[in-house]
DNA sequence: TGTACATCAGTGAACGCGCGTTCACTGATGTAC
DNA sequence: TGTACATCAGTGAACGCGCGTTCACTGATGTAC
C-alpha cells in the first residue's frame, strides 16, 4: 500500500525501474514496451511512475545512458592493449549467446532503428557512450594514439553492430551463425594488419633488406 | 465516394499502398506508423485497407519484400564485376544523402531492430533479399565464385549496415560523416587485398623470387 | 528523547487518445443472358 | 449490342483495447520543536 519510503529505498527503486526498462526496451523495442508493463516487471503499480520520471521519454534517455555506461565499463575492465584482449572481446560480443540473449546484448543493436528517431537526450547519451567505446577500442588496438588506430576502432565497432543486426534479422540459422564467424575472422585479420603496420620499422626494413 | 474499380486500378492502388507504407515505415518506424496514416498518405480512407490486406502484418511483410526487391534490382543494374562498380556502390550507399534521406535509404538500416522482432513472413522476405545481395556483391568482388569472395561480400554488407546505422544514431555531425568515410576507406582497402589475392600467382611469385 | 506535522513514494481508478479492425453502405465495373 | 444484376473497391462511423498521463488518497518517513 501507499507510504513514504526512505531516500535509499527510493533511489534503489529508481535504479530498478531503469534496469527493468532497459531490458524490456532491448527485448521488445522502445515503442513496443509500455510504462505499465515496465512498472509491473519492477514489482510496482504504474501510477507511481511519475514520482521518478517526468515522462517515458526521460526514462528512455536514462535507460539508454545506463546501458551504454554498462558496455563502456565492460570494455574498460580489460584495459591491457594488444591482440588477446581485442580478439577476446570480438569473440564475446559476436557470439551466438549475445545474439540470442537480447537482455545481455548491445543496446545499439537491440534498439538501433528506434534510436535514430529518439529524442535529443537519448541520442546524446548513446552517442557519448559510443564515442567512449571508440576511444577504448582505439587503445586496445594501439599504444600510440594514432589516427589509423582510431579509424580501425570505428570500423571495428561499425562492423560488429552491422553483423549482429543482420545476424538477428535473418531467418536462415546457418547464415546467421556464419555472418558472425566472418565478422570475427575479418576483424582479427584487420588486427594482424594493424600490428604489422604499427611496429613497423624493424619488420618492414627487414623484409626490404631481404628483398633488395 | 465508394464504387467498384477496374482490376487495373485495384492493382495500382494496392501497389501504391505498399510503396507509401514502405516509405512511412522507413521514416517513422513500423510500430510508429498507423494503418490510417498510410492510407491517408496514399490518398484513401482507412476503411478500405482490408480490401487489399488481411492485416497490418501482411502489409509489413509485403512492404519489406518490395523494398528488398528494389535494392536487389539496383544492385543488379550494374552487373559488371570489378573495382569500379564495387566502389561506386559503396560510395553511393554510404553517402550523406543516403544517411539523411530515409525514404531512399536501405530498409535494413531504417527498420533494423524492428525487423529482428517481426513475424516470420517479414523476416523471411528480408532474409531472402539479403541473401541475393550477398550473391550480387560476391560477383562484384570476384569472377570466380570462391568462398573468400563470399566472405568478403558478407563482411562488406555487414559493415555498411553497421556504419550507416551508427551514422544515423550519433548526434555528433562530424563523427557521423567520418564513420561513413572510414567504412568507405576500409572497404576499398578490402577490395584491393582481394584483387591482390585473386590474380595471385604472377605478382606473389614475383615477390617471392625477389626475396629469395 | 518525545510529540506533531509536512512530505512524498506508491496505489489504483480514471482521463483522452490513437491504434488495428469491423461493418453497413455506395455505386461503377464486369458478367450473364 | 443492350439490359439486369452480382461483385467488390472505397467510404466513414464505430468497436474494444492499450497507451501515456493525471489524480485523490494512504501512511511510513523525516523534520521541527
Amino acid at each position: 500500500m501507499g507510504m513514504k519510503r526512505s531516500k535509499a529505498d527510493t533511489a534503489e527503486t529508481r535504479k530498478r525501474i531503469i534496469k527493468t526498462a532497459a531490458q524490456a526496451f532491448k527485448t521488445n523495442g522502445i515503442e513496443g514496451t509500455g510504462v505499465a508493463e515496465i512498472m509491473a516487471a519492477a514489482g510496482l503499480s504504474h501510477g507511481g511512475f511519475y514520482r521518478h520520471f517526468s515522462s517515458k521519454e526521460q526514462l528512455i534517455a536514462e535507460a539508454c545512458a545506463s546501458e551504454m555506461d554498462h558496455f563502456v565499463c565492460m570494455a574498460n575492465e580489460s584495459v591491457e592493449p594488444g591482440a588477446e584482449a581485442f580478439i577476446a572481446h570480438i569473440e564475446k560480443f559476436l557470439s551466438a549467446e549475445y545474439r540470442d540473449d537480447k537482455v545481455i546484448g548491445c543496446p545499439i543493436v537491440a534498439m538501433g532503428s528506434e534510436l535514430a528517431r529518439a529524442d535529443a537526450d537519448t541520442r546524446h547519451a548513446v552517442s557519448r557512450g559510443y564515442e567512449e567505446l571508440i576511444e577504448i577500442v582505439t587503445k586496445w588496438l594501439s599504444t600510440a594514439d594514432d589516427a589509423a588506430a582510431r579509424d580501425d576502432a570505428m570500423f571495428t565497432l561499425s562492423s560488429m553492430v552491422g553483423a549482429m543486426t543482420m545476424s538477428r534479422i535473418t531467418d536462415n540459422p546457418a547464415l546467421s551463425d556464419y555472418m558472425l564467424v566472418v565478422a570475427k575472422k575479418r576483424l582479427a585479420q584487420l588486427l594482424v594488419q594493424r600490428q604489422n603496420a604499427a611496429k613497423p620499422a624493424v619488420d618492414r626494413s627487414a623484409k626490404v633488406r631481404l628483398a633488395s
